[in-house]
DNA sequence: TACAATATGTTATATGATAACATAACACTT
DNA sequence: AAGTGTTATGTTATCATATAACATATTGTA
């Protein structure tokens, strides 16, 4: 597969090669396969350093693999398989994918995406967890997924404008 | 416009109408019209008591009104206002909408989604929004929205549940 | 009334996701 | 290695959600 063509440091790169190592092992533990299509999907989703949507993903295996033509249940296949095995979140205010930083943490994730860049940045954080809970508790409501997204601008992003614009 | 299809309490039914006023007011502050299509969208999704999609709420104006056939944009030009002035909540997981329970609060409203009787109940919560803002600070963030959506079982369902099942 | 601004109607199309069925790859048994 | 069940992918069609672009109508105001 060739490289997508986003600047990417050296750090970067080793941290992604990681993330698919973990991702393998994750795998077979569970005695799954993350085969050459999963691979190059979660690959594309931790190179690209943005979330991505379904039909993004589905050009980008076009430009970076040896397939020709990709449809969209190939793709979607292969997204569900990443969510059941948590090496994916799907970002619902975005209709996009990006790479979990840490599949085998238990709790709250909360997304941090910026307007600006784009990039979304993921925080476990167990104090939000607790709020939640407790929330949830005062309602007795047993809880079984959240979705926590924060849109805004990053740090990165609000020094920058401080200091040009 | 015909009342929808569903089981209504006399103290839901008045608090729905009361609900609708309030949007009234709201709308008169800010110099904007509550016209009789986003007043029939706000309705529908009160009376309805559920999280609907833009395409059921086409289908209810058409069963509901005197309108003949709705188009997409129309309904969603009235969600969209509806949205801009909080008037309701667009649930990103499930591609629905529903009244906001409280225009007026400032602070976080999270969402609590029953996966089983499809009820979505929003609360205030003050110790959440902390706990965000703390978060968001620590990464030098700025937030501008949030989207915080619960789903599983909600009380009254886990009481059924023990009871019957 | 005439005008500008706002709102809605209408047609077409973009974007996101899944159903249903066919084929291929794998992994296990004999 | 051949057969068999399971898992994964390919393929076509379609559903579901949302918006662009432009036309018409309604409202508020000079």
């Amino acid at each position: 597969m060739t490289p997508v063509d986003t600047v990417q440091t050296n750090s970067r790169k080793q941290a992604n090669i990681k993330a698919v190592q973990r991702a393998k092992h994750i795998c077979e533990k569970s005695n799954v396969r993350l085969t050459t299509l999963r691979e190059q999907v979660l690959t594309l989703l931790l190179d690209y350093g943005k979330p991505l949507g379904a039909y993004a993903l589905m050009d980008l295996l076009e430009a970076n693999t040896d397939r020709d033509r990709v449809a969209p249940p190939t793709v979607y296949r292969a997204l569900d398989f990443l969510l059941k095995y948590r090496l994916i979140h799907k970002i619902h205010s975005l209709n996009a994918y990006t790479p979990n930083s840490n599949p085998l943490r238990e709790d709250c994730s909360v997304i941090l995406i910026c307007t600006n860049c784009g990039i979304a940045e993921e925080t476990p954080n167990n104090t939000i967890q607790q709020a939640i809970n407790l929330c949830a508790s005062q309602y007795r409501f047993g809880v079984e997924k959240q979705v926590i997204e924060i849109s805004g601008k990053c740090g990165t992003c609000r020094t920058t404008e401080r200091n040009h614009g």
